[in-house]
DNA sequence: CTGTATCCGCCCGGATACTG
DNA sequence: CAGTATCCGGGCGGATACAG
């Protein structure tokens, strides 16, 4: 089959590597909501209500709790400006921007497989039809 | 319940697309373990122990499930080939190459990340000292 | 070996009410 | 608006025992 390397073969060190550098990944932007939260950001919403309904189905504590996750691992910051209304803004860093090509990649993918889900709806249907 | 049409109504499409297709990957490759299951695969381990020792602190329980969940998702084929010891097979599909992108920025990001942690924490301890 | 079934504790997260 | 506090139910997932 493969075994004149078709596909990526690494040896067992880049393995592991691998293993553990998306688990490294996965345990600071895993989970339901960290990277939405972070587009959300990148178009450019601030406020925590503007984000909470931009980011569908999320709760306030919740959002509350994510967004104190991803300060933390410096990837947005929290701004108060004293004042009538107190304003309240979070804003991304530049570090979170290390993460496009994984957002890109993500975003790609996502549309991709919506696509193709579609077509093997379609498939089904005409099959057992 | 937002009764207004809410579906894909803004002048700017692409930010919405970006919410709605990141959130179709993470509803299908999201979750603690799927790509980690994806890339011990990828590494040439098929059989289910083989991957339980692979994927560290996975259980038995979660796994199953997982594989399951992964071969509905066309990710990967299960096959049993009969004889004195029953020999059960997990093989990624050719879909699961599409994840190659995603892989690939996840695991570059990972690494990215661990060294700047490691640099931040550094910093930290000079900083203190 | 390759799982499945059952029990069960824990924590995630929704709902609600409340504060500044 | 921007959250926090509390309650609480469900489900995720570990441990164990068991089946094919």
């Amino acid at each position: 089959m493969d075994q004149s390397g078709s596909k990526v073969k690494l040896g067992s060190k880049e393995c592991s590597a691998a293993l553990t550098a998306v688990g490294d990944a996965l345990y600071v932007i895993g989970g339901k909501w960290k990277l939405r939260i972070i587009i959300a950001l990148s178009e450019g919403f601030t406020r925590f209500n503007e984000l909470q309904r931009r980011v569908e189905g999320i709760s306030a504590r919740v959002l509350s709790n994510e967004l104190k996750d991803l300060e933390l691992n410096g990837f947005l910051v929290r701004t108060v400006q004293a004042g009538s209304p107190v304003v309240v803004e979070y804003k991304l860093t530049d570090y979170s921007d290390t993460l496009a090509d994984v957002l890109n990649a993500l975003r790609a993918w996502g549309t991709m497989h919506r696509a193709n889900i579609k077509t093997r709806m379609k498939e089904a249907t005409q099959a057992t039809s």
